[in-house]
DNA sequence: GATACAGGCTTGT
DNA sequence: ACAAGCCTGTATC
């Protein structure tokens, strides 16, 4: 978990955005700090998910499937996997998720932390029983997830 | 509201 | 192998 050799890092709506590409597959995004220094695409591939993503918060256009190399546990990959399939605009409770797939709403947590690929795997709809529930394990990072859901709310 | 405990999984010792 | 910590849920006061 370095932060450097981004492949691309740039400013979006809500905060900047990394991202890391390795061998034409997308490996991670990650949502970073205001003072983190722009670097510009270093390739054909990172101008496509830079572009993509930043048609998703801008336009709400939905994103397509494209080459990801996730890597987690077996546990992290089926949670990833389920999510992938969450609808825009649509919303799901750890609880939920939970009896789904056999385990516990905590366990899901867990899961949707270690998230390599935000916004390609929407932790963000994955919202508590009594709440909006966390993100990221921060406080101050809950208003992204709740950017994200209202974003999406009007756009679906 | 608060507080306690159950619970599956990860990570650090 | 053990213990602690999580983007939780339910029960209970």
């Amino acid at each position: 978990m370095n932060y450097q050799n981004y492949s691309s890092i740039f400013t979006t709506p809500v905060e900047k955005i990394g991202i890391r590409i390795v061998d034409d597959t997308l490996t991670n995004i990650n949502w970073l700090p205001d003072n983190v220094p722009i670097l510009d695409s270093n390739s054909s591939f990172s101008n496509k998910i830079q572009s993509l993503i930043l048609q998703y918060l801008e336009d709400g256009r939905p994103l397509p499937d494209i080459p990801m190399t996730l890597t987690g546990t077996a546990f992290q990959l089926k949670v990833w996997n389920a999510l992938k399939n969450i609808k825009m605009g649509h919303v799901i409770t750890y609880g939920d998720l939970a009896s789904k797939l056999q385990t516990s709403s905590r366990a899901i947590g867990q899961a949707c932390r270690t998230n390599p690929v935000v916004i390609f795997v929407p932790c963000h709809r994955v919202v508590s029983a009594s709440g909006i529930g966390g993100y990221m394990g921060k406080q101050n990072r809950i208003n992204i997830k709740t950017w994200l859901l209202e974003h999406e709310k009007v756009n679906a």
